[in-house]
DNA sequence: CGCACCTTTGACTCACTTCAATGAGGGTGG
DNA sequence: CCACCCTCATTGAAGTGAGTCAAAGGTGCG
């Protein structure tokens, strides 16, 4: 269901990158206003794009990880309408658009398959357009711990076992909500028995429930 | 800046459409789990999508209008991921999605126009997810109404009058709010001079005080 | 004309925010 | 190795913006 890609297919995409780059964490793999050239594959490490507001306030729009195509919003203008920061050290490739545009007018099969990471990305920011607009707080979390846990199945982790890569401030952010109030409401699934919640560790101890909660509260 | 064709485009996608439907007022263009078969290009009215919740909840993801290009969630999954609604009687082209694949594979710049119409898109959902979390509901609403007075400009009618083609209700589930909340909003708005509000025609009388707003309260 | 739906408005409630204080790691330098 | 500092996290108490419930007024369609 997440935007991965199969390890042939970024094989495939990786030979048409000219350049592999790491990152430390807090580093910027592109900022808001940088000229579009390529898109970018994480291959390892995780990345945060935000979205930043005149008076300062900012909007986290996206936690990607390894096999994950970040920068599809500046294709519509050629510049970066986001900006993308490394949570941790993080290997990243380069794919030139330009090019990939051509070799996909070339391998229907590659031009399907951006077609559908494109698609993917638009199905995804409904799903949290969904979860901003109508619903509550402790459903909002619920619903991002069991993405998380769905992601971590992806990669072939446990997926009771969390470690968050991000504070509770960038969570609020994510999901529209104060710090605090993600604090509290860690402590409110603990208190009730749903998750184990130990600073940035949590395990999950009742999935059926936290399920039931991410549906309808 | 919306996902506006323009007219030589619209008919050059048109020469692929082998069909253009009329709608009237509440029918579906396509449900939620329907096959994807087709792009759909609308040509006049406008058109609402909106994703259902497993227990009745529902949120509006985008309202559209003539020259925009709808359907683009359902090419990652094959299937329909919203329900598309006509809002008042519509002509609207399909557009064949694996012609237009072929056709863009031959033509370079129709390839170039597919992938900004999809990146525009997710500019766009950005956005939402922006005012969704981080914005106070005056602030959505000012928003929202600058949004349909840029889009009344682009398509040449005078910006400062809109005539809504949605209910409070439809508003509010597009905006996160309960339709009391827009309500007493326009209310607001219009003691304070900066619209005058008459059921659904509403005319823009401080168009500068309601950008201060919209950026920031 | 009358019915159905939409809109406005008021009073009250509540979920989340705000403000504030305390506590718990985690890395650095003495 | 411990003391210090900085950032992040937790928790409480009070405030508030939006939701809820309810009633009345408009609007437009058949």
């Amino acid at each position: 269901m997440p935007t991965n890609l199969s390890a042939s297919e970024l094989a495939r995409l990786e030979d048409l990158s000219n350049s592999k780059r790491t990152y430390s964490t807090g580093d910027y793999l592109y900022r808001t206003g940088d000229c579009f050239l390529s898109l970018h594959a994480i291959r390892s490490g995780s990345v945060k794009t935000r979205v930043l507001h005149e008076d300062g306030r900012e909007q986290l729009t996206s936690f990607l990880m390894a096999g994950e195509i970040i920068g599809l919003d500046a294709i519509s203008t050629d510049f970066h309408t986001c900006e993308a920061v490394a949570m941790e050290p993080c290997e990243v490739c380069e794919l030139p658009f330009a090019q990939m545009e051509e070799l996909s007018r070339e391998i229907p099969s590659l031009q399907r398959h951006l077609h559908k990471i494109m698609s993917r990305e638009i199905v995804r920011d409904r799903g949290i357009m969904l979860l901003l607009g109508s619903m509550r707080a402790e459903e909002r979390l619920a619903t991002f711990l069991l993405n998380l846990s769905q992601q971590n199945a992806a990669l072939g982790m446990i997926s009771t076992q969390l470690r968050l890569k991000m504070s509770r401030l960038e969570i609020g952010s994510y999901l529209g909500l104060k710090l605090e109030t993600i604090s509290r409401a860690f402590s409110r699934f603990q208190e009730e028995g749903l998750l184990q919640v130990k600073a940035r560790y949590i395990e999950i101890l009742d999935l059926p429930r936290l399920r039931i909660l991410a549906v309808k509260s």
